[in-house]
RNA sequence: GGGCGAUUAGCUCAGGGGGAGAGCGCUUCCUUGACGCGGAAGAGGUCAGUGGUUCGAAUCCACUAUCGCCCACCA
């Protein structure tokens, strides 16, 4: 402890929990509904409930609260929604993984029913964690309205839209190719299949001829045709050639025989193969693989599945049966080679499509599943998007979701899972299909299947607030001010709220859209934590404290993708040090009386140099311009406050400079608060605030407190100074000095901070001369430095000289004068003017000495 | 195969038509009425390359190189 009283460091962990509890126990938070303000909010983007806080967390929970607290100093009723999510697939893997460890068993061995109670025990247990997480990080939720996808009013939500729409016509069963992975035993989205690059092998695969008439393209008994999985063999359907392929047209027509399968299949011609490629025939598997099934249609062709869901080989798979993909794509290739049927055999890289959750490849497989029609739901949102309604930063964001939406295919919904919102159609006993929440009558059964997550998380930014019910809050903070959220999920989740809320409410969901940068692992590559090279927020706030890693975060958050560096915590840490000292020498000043007192051109030129920043800062967060933000009011606060006004109260205070020193410093903290709210709230109890910060007002730009005049003046008497303290360090002078500065300055703050005396008509055996912007400052010198001054004065020329040239040529360009905008011509007639003067003035103190 | 973005000081990164910026690191000095997680003064950059537009380009355009990311049903 000082003689203050106030610890002497700012300890983060002895207040970041104190101050938390505080906020909550004053309900600092809470938001209702409150016809005399205007609303704001945010929904939290639902973390998954198995999830730990990651460091893209604390970036997008570090904007958003700054987002929201800012708002609620602003005097806007400020909602943040908080709320989890019950992430469907991602936590079933979870605990059927617990489950394989821990008993041995899998969920089919403990049932459906004891398995989704499994799963929601786990995701009890689990979502207190980062939800305690968040308030480590100083997150100003509303914990009165937490929600989760999986209770009950959500439910209803989810239910209640999924028969709006099959109502509507818009959701459909239909027999389709999706993406089958065999390891969850479930279809998952386009969005979920991970496309990765593997060293696999293309394999040539022989059909014998029916007819054995040995004709082959080159005399051969059979056609070849290369593929990267041989297995699919059992289920093709047809070959194909291009109509178009000069070799094959006499193929057209002929039959060839599946071998192993014996199943005779008829060659046909069809725009869709590519001659180049392989032999130029194709084989056609219609059950697995999307094109394959467009070309089987077209020449109808019934499919022939040959995979059962868990992947193995079924009955159609003749003496394969039973076997895994991987063991039947080994078995037929040998099969093939012992039947001089396998052809060349050659090295292939290609990419291979890997399940987003488990890392298991992907099947095409062909299935019946729930469809969304997306056409329909898509184009209110291009519309919203291309109109303005919603903004997004940045702006080319918004473009590359009106360029997905205008080419998105149907949505598969249906997943063969078990944990997550089950699908409400009952298929009654004649064969009828009912969508219904409850069941609809005796007989009746439900569709085994649940909805994909996404789905649920469509209908977040108004399910949350109690739709379909037509609540109080839905009607006043719907739609939300603004959304924040990481670009991957921009397609899976944000343009299908956009859609959903168009549809369901009628208007967007959001008015913004913010896209945030990704945070990258120190080494710039992504964070993975089979990689290892995750860093763990939590840690990072127990070492630097919240505030530090929230403005680290954000001064280093822009549009780019981020490598993250310690560096920055640091600054944070060290910005946060430098305020806490600032708050013990305001504490620590002399503060007497309230009543107003005369102002220096200090006072107001500090006050100027705040209210302008008030003005710049809070247009930046308004463009969700964080780091130019952050940049700004660290720069000020730094800078200029600490740097100069705080050395000028201690100098060359004025009566009023108690007064203007609490109240900029205080106002500094307003502006710093959403960023840094412990520290921030911390200090102004230190300093004796009644009221909490967080309630305070935010400060607002007052155009009366500009002061050019007195900015002109302190800007001049700033670089005098400086340039005392140059030619100090530089010739090495010590003591106090005399002199005199030609052009208006504020002598009482040049005379205290530079150590100059001034005097009227400097005198002495040898004079320094300093340039100092459009001020010149000489200076009395003893005769032994004169020879360095010499010196000086010519570097100094030589550099004005240069700056003089410049403007020089410059002016002398007709073209420039001509078309540049008289501002730019003017100025640089000023410069030229200033340097001008500058270097006769040098010039001539040259000569006196030589 | 398409699309988007990046390349700026030793390092990590801002900026973005009119005299190159920050933090860290580096050099010299400094216990001056808060702060050494500090203060003062410095060194350090043909803003990837080549062409173009312009009175003027690090900034806009084109191409090239390198590196990322996203999207796509080529066996």
């Amino acid at each position: 402890m000082s003689q203050l009283g106030i610890p002497k460091t700012y300890d983060h962990r002895a207040v970041e929990g104190r101050i938390y509890a505080e906020w909550e126990r004053r309900g600092a938070f809470d938001a209702d509904p409150n016809p005399r303000k205007e609303p704001y909010c945010i929904v939290l983007p639902p973390p998954n409930v198995t999830g730990a806080l990651h460091m893209g967390h604390a970036l997008n929970g570090a904007i958003q609260d700054t987002l929201t607290r800012r708002a609620r100093m602003k005097g806007y009723d400020a909602l943040w929604l908080p709320g989890v999510d019950h992430a469907s697939i991602a936590l079933q893997n979870v605990v059927e993984r617990k489950l394989l460890r821990e008993e041995g068993k899998s969920r089919w061995d403990v049932g459906r029913e004891e398995f989704v109670e499994r799963c929601r025990h786990f995701a009890e247990d689990a979502r207190s964690q980062i939800l305690g997480q968040l308030k480590r990080l100083g997150a100003s939720v509303d914990w009165r309205r937490l929600r989760y996808t999986m209770d009950d009013d959500y439910v209803d939500a989810v239910l209640t839209a999924f028969i709006e729409l099959y109502e509507a016509g818009l959701i459909y069963r239909g027999n389709r190719i999706v993406n089958w992975c065999p390891h969850d035993r479930s279809a998952i989205s386009d969005l979920e299949v991970n496309y990765e690059e593997v060293n696999g092998r293309l394999y040539g695969l022989r059909y014998p001829f029916v007819d054995g008439r040995g004709a082959g393209p080159d005399g051969r008994a059979y056609v070849q045709v290369f593929s990267t999985r041989p297995e699919t063999m059992l289920g093709d359907v047809a070959l194909v050639v291009n109509p178009d392929d000069e070799r094959y047209t006499d193929l057209v027509g002929r039959r060839v025989v599946i071998p192993f399968v014996e199943r005779e299949i008829e060659i046909f011609a069809d725009e869709y193969v590519d001659p180049s490629f392989g032999t130029g025939v194709l084989k056609v598997t219609p059950a697995h693989d999307p094109n394959d099934f467009e070309i089987g249609g077209r020449h109808g062709l019934e499919p022939v599945n040959v995979l059962e869901r868990d992947g193995t080989i079924n009955a159609h798979g003749g003496p394969f049966a039973g076997m895994t993909r991987e063991e039947a794509r080994r078995a037929v290739v040998q099969g093939l080679d012992e039947r001089g049927l396998l052809g060349e055999v050659e090295d292939y890289r290609h990419r291979v499509g890997h399940c987003d959750r488990c890392g298991t490849i992907i099947e095409p497989w062909l299935s019946e599943q729930w469809w969304v029609d997306m056409k329909v739901l898509a184009a209110p949102a291009i519309e919203a998007l291309n109109s303005g309604e919603i903004t997004v930063y940045p702006d080319s964001w918004r473009r590359e979701t009106i360029r997905w939406l205008e080419g998105i295919h149907d949505w598969n919904v249906s997943r063969q899972l078990w944990w997550g919102h089950r699908i409400p159609v009952w298929y009654g006993p004649d064969g009828d299909a009912v969508a219904s929440k409850e069941s609809p009558g005796e007989g009746y059964e439900q569709d085994p299947d649940i909805l994909d997550t996404w789905f649920s998380s469509g209908l977040w930014p108004f399910a949350t607030l109690g739709w379909p019910k037509e609540t109080e809050d839905l009607a006043y903070f719907y739609p939300t001010s603004l959304l924040s959220t990481a670009r991957e999920i921009m397609y899976l989740w944000v343009a299908r709220m956009i859609m959903m809320g168009l549809r369901f409410r009628g208007e967007v969901p959001f008015e913004k859209v913010n896209v945030h940068s990704i945070v990258l692992a120190e080494d710039g590559t992504k964070m993975s934590k089979s990689k290892g090279n995750t860093i763990d927020p939590l840690v990072l706030i127990e070492e630097y404290g919240a505030d530090a890693v929230r403005f680290g975060l954000l001064y280093q958050s822009s549009t780019q993708d981020f490598a993250y560096s310690y560096e920055r915590a640091d600054l944070g840490r060290s910005f946060v040090t430098k305020l806490w000292n600032a708050t013990r020498f305001v504490l620590a000043y002399d503060n007497e009386g309230e009543e107003p007192r005369e102002t220096s051109p200090a006072d107001r030129w500090i006050l100027s140099e705040f209210n302008r920043t008030v003005r710049d800062y809070d247009a930046l967060l308004e463009e969700c311009e964080f780091s130019e933000a952050m940049r700004l009011l660290y720069g000020f606060a730094w800078n200029q406050f600490a740097d100069w006004y705080i050395e000028i109260a201690k100098a060359a205070p004025s009566p009023a400079t108690p007064r203007i020193l609490r109240e900029v410093f205080l106002g500094t903290l307003e502006l710093l608060h959403p960023v840094m709210p412990f520290a921030t709230e911390e200090m102004a109890r230190v300093l004796g605030e009644r009221e909490l910060l967080v309630r305070h007002s935010f400060p607002r730009y007052e155009a009366s407190l500009e002061d050019e005049g007195a900015d002109r003046l302190l800007d001049r008497t700033k670089r005098a100074v400086s340039a005392v303290r140059s030619f100090r360090a530089e010739s090495k002078v010590e003591g106090d000095l005399e002199g005199r500065v030609s052009g208006e300055v504020d002598l009482s703050v040049f005379g205290a901070l530079a150590g100059v005396k001034t005097v009227e008509s400097p005198d002495g055996a040898a004079k320094a001369t300093l340039p100092a912007g459009d001020a010149v400052v000489e200076l009395v010198l003893s005769e032994e430095l004169r020879r360095g001054e010499i010196e000086r004065l010519r570097k100094e020329i030589s550099r004005v000289e240069r700056e003089v040239e410049r403007a020089r040529a410059k002016l002398a360009n007709e073209k420039f004068v001509a078309k540049a905008p008289a501002a730019i011509v003017s100025g640089e007639r000023e410069k030229l003017d200033v340097n001008t003067r500058m270097l006769e003035t040098l010039i001539r103190r040259l000569d006196e000495y030589l």
